[in-house]
RNA sequence: GGGGUGUUAGUUAAGUCGGUUAUAACGCCGGCCUGUCACGCCGGAGGCCAGGGGUUCGAGUCCCCUACACCCCGCCA
């Protein structure tokens, strides 16, 4: 008899055969994902990645097949020889291959299956710890199956976007020298240099415009980039970049290159036209009207950023609001319409919500008719001219319920954004994932390139040192850092940052300017870029780029909740592996070869 | 570093006011069944109630600590 795999070949995937291939002898290698025994017929439902099938073995055709299928079990791997014959009256309209079932008349097992810790199945309540511990089950899930197929999907048209483009696919190291600032790194011990580390690259950043300098022009690459910061449901240690540079560019010819890839993943992997161009909207009006540079532009709920008319109106007898702009804080509000109507208990639950986030309330008014506020601590003292002014800024009908944040900005700003998001949510604003008409890109454009450091007492860079200041701006360098704005541009979809760039500094003059600007000396400056800044020196062209997320792409095409299952192999939000339970210990050994000595002491 | 939620058979959950033998579904094991596709029917096994400490005559249930997982703030140029 022959053998399966070396002479009996796969004819067919599990997922390919129709009514067309009726009548023929087929091949199929798979899993047993169901069983259904009924004493002289068995059925089996055969899985490989591209679907199911039916294969029925009966005892009047071949009894001792008949009896092997008896013993199948669940992801049990094996192979089958058979006939695709019609299902006749018993068509099963939910699945591709519902016309057909294989009468087998061959078996083999590969390999038995003990029963796994969780059935393989599309829809799965299990705890997200037990799927990550045994990862390799939960893969074979359709779902997740299908997101990996996409991304592989994204990665094929990006690569073959980018080359038809024009752009080199060149690597970086990964390997490289620790440059203070910006992310946790990642240290590697050096062996063949005692005491000394390299850091694991958290972007390619300085490479990629060495690149321009080499003029090599073009480039992108498809790169793993690490963080040692702490994760979140959008954020994993170690991560996929598609990472683009060119030269001789100003924003709006990285814009076109980035909406082109993007329309064209949109189309070839959902089928959805994308309108161009993206909207653009100012860093200031982002960060005004929605508290963050990444608003979620599916629904509206803006802020109403109330900082000027409390300062016009002296805090409005209002001491805590005094206290606030008095103190350099800002007062914001939202407006929620009388059919948004929130219970008491709802109100309170999102007290305790802001309060987590490092609120110390959250203060609200009930619009009554004429304009009184109730329900409101503020109503009673609050001078009737300010309140007007607040509920013509707000637009305000009677029934509305206005939510005050005041106090420090970055609170503020952090807390309002979230409420957004979070009452939106509640209030059932944001589509559901395939509905239409839920892909609202945005270039938030036209940043501060300093933000000023509370702690350290100067101003930093909000992004990094090497991003083009507006040139109108360079004057105020010196005398007013924070009126320079700059080249520097987010991608942003449904309140996700899924890119971000600049067009760089490539002037070692205007360079020098802003580090003095940050309070690096120069020769700090040294220390930390000196080649780069050598670089800049030797006929560095104007160039510019951006780094697109590439795991929240997917995690966005295909309506993933977390970032979690869009990457094959994730970490936990404590950066360990469940699998294989990395972080782990080393021999002693090691740590000596490496010069490295362990300081930590368990607790207790 | 801080705030919050959770942890009960292999899996997902129920478990009342603190009360005596901790339930169910799916999975697993045995048996029957030729048209099922969430197959059906009969029978069975399976528990350190996350770990530790405390309160109590008595703890899955109340309190404290620890561990792990998840969500958020800080952090992520």
């Amino acid at each position: 008899m022959p053998r399966f795999i070396t002479e009996i070949k796969r004819t067919n995937s599990c997922g390919q055969l129709t009514a067309n291939d009726l009548g023929k002898e087929v091949v199929l290698y798979g899993w047993v994902h169901n069983r259904r025994d009924h004493g002289g017929a068995v059925f089996i439902d055969l899985r490989d990645r591209d679907g199911v099938t039916q294969v029925v073995f009966e005892e009047d055709v071949r009894p001792e097949v008949h009896a092997l299928a008896g013993q199948l079990r669940l992801e049990w791997v094996v192979g089958i020889r058979g006939k695709v014959v019609s299902r006749g009256g018993n068509v099963n309209a939910r699945l591709k291959t519902g016309e057909i079932e294989v009468h087998a008349t061959e078996l083999e097992v590969f390999n038995r299956s003990e029963p796994t810790p969780f059935q393989i199945e599309d829809k799965l309540d299990t705890a997200e710890e037990k799927r990550l511990q045994y990862r390799y089950l939960d893969l074979r899930r359709a779902p997740l199956q299908k997101t990996l197929i996409t991304r592989a999907r994204v990665n094929h048209l990006t690569r073959n976007y980018f080359t038809d483009s024009g752009f080199l696919e060149l690597e970086t190291p990964f390997m490289v020298k620790y440059t203070p600032g910006g992310a946790r790194n990642f240290l590697v011990p050096s062996r063949l240099n005692p005491g000394k580390f390299y850091a694991l690259a958290e972007s390619p950043q300085l490479f990629k415009q060495l690149y321009m300098i080499a003029g090599f022009d073009r480039y992108f690459q498809i790169v793993r980039c690490f963080r040692d910061e702490d994760l979140r449901l959008d954020r994993q240690p170690e991560f996929t970049q598609i990472d683009v540079e060119m030269s001789f560019v100003e924003q709006n010819d990285v814009f076109d290159v980035i909406e082109g890839l993007v329309v064209r993943l949109w189309k070839e992997v959902l089928g959805v036209d994308v309108p161009r161009p993206f909207l653009r909207m100012p860093f200031e009006e982002s960060m005004s009207k929605y508290g963050n540079d990444k608003p979620d532009l599916r629904f509206e709920m803006p802020h109403t950023d109330l900082t000027g008319l409390v300062k016009e109106h002296g805090g409005g007898n209002v001491p805590m609001l005094k206290d606030a702009v008095e103190g350099g804080g800002i007062v914001k509000a939202m407006r929620l319409a009388a059919d948004q109507a929130l219970s008491r208990t709802e109100i309170d639950k999102l007290e305790e919500y802001v309060k987590g986030m490092g609120a110390k309330g959250l203060a609200r008014a009930k619009i009554a008719e004429g304009g009184e506020w109730t329900q409101s601590p503020l109503a009673k003292t609050i001078a009737p001219e300010l309140r007007q002014a607040i509920n013509a800024a707000c637009g305000v009908q009677p029934g509305d319920l206005l939510l005050f944040q005041f106090g420090k900005p970055s609170t503020v700003q952090t807390v309002m954004a979230n409420l957004r998001v979070h009452l939106a949510k509640r209030l059932g604003l944001i589509p559901e994932y395939g509905s239409g008409g839920q892909w609202r890109f945005l270039w938030v454009v036209n940043p501060p390139l300093f933000e000023f450091d509370e702690e350290s007492g100067h101003w930093a860079a909000a992004h990094h040192a090497f991003t083009r200041p507006h040139d109108e701006d360079v004057q105020y360098l010196e005398t007013d850092p924070g009126r320079v704005n700059c080249y520097r541009y987010d991608l942003v979809l449904n309140g996700f940052e899924i890119g971000g760039g600049s067009i760089r500094l490539h002037d070692p003059a205007v360079q020098a300017r802003v580090f003095k600007a940050m309070g690096i000396s120069d020769e700090d400056a040294r220390n930390k870029f000196g080649f780069l800044l050598d670089a800049l020196k030797m006929g560095a062209p104007p160039h510019g780029g951006i780094a697109l997320g590439m795991d929240r792409l997917v995690m966005l095409l295909t309506g993933a909740e977390s970032l979690r299952d869009v990457v094959a192999w994730p970490k936990t939000q404590k950066g360990t592996d469940l699998m294989t339970s990395a972080p782990g210990d080393v021999d002693a050994k090691q740590l000596k070869e490496l010069w490295v000595k362990s300081t930590y002491e368990p607790k207790g």
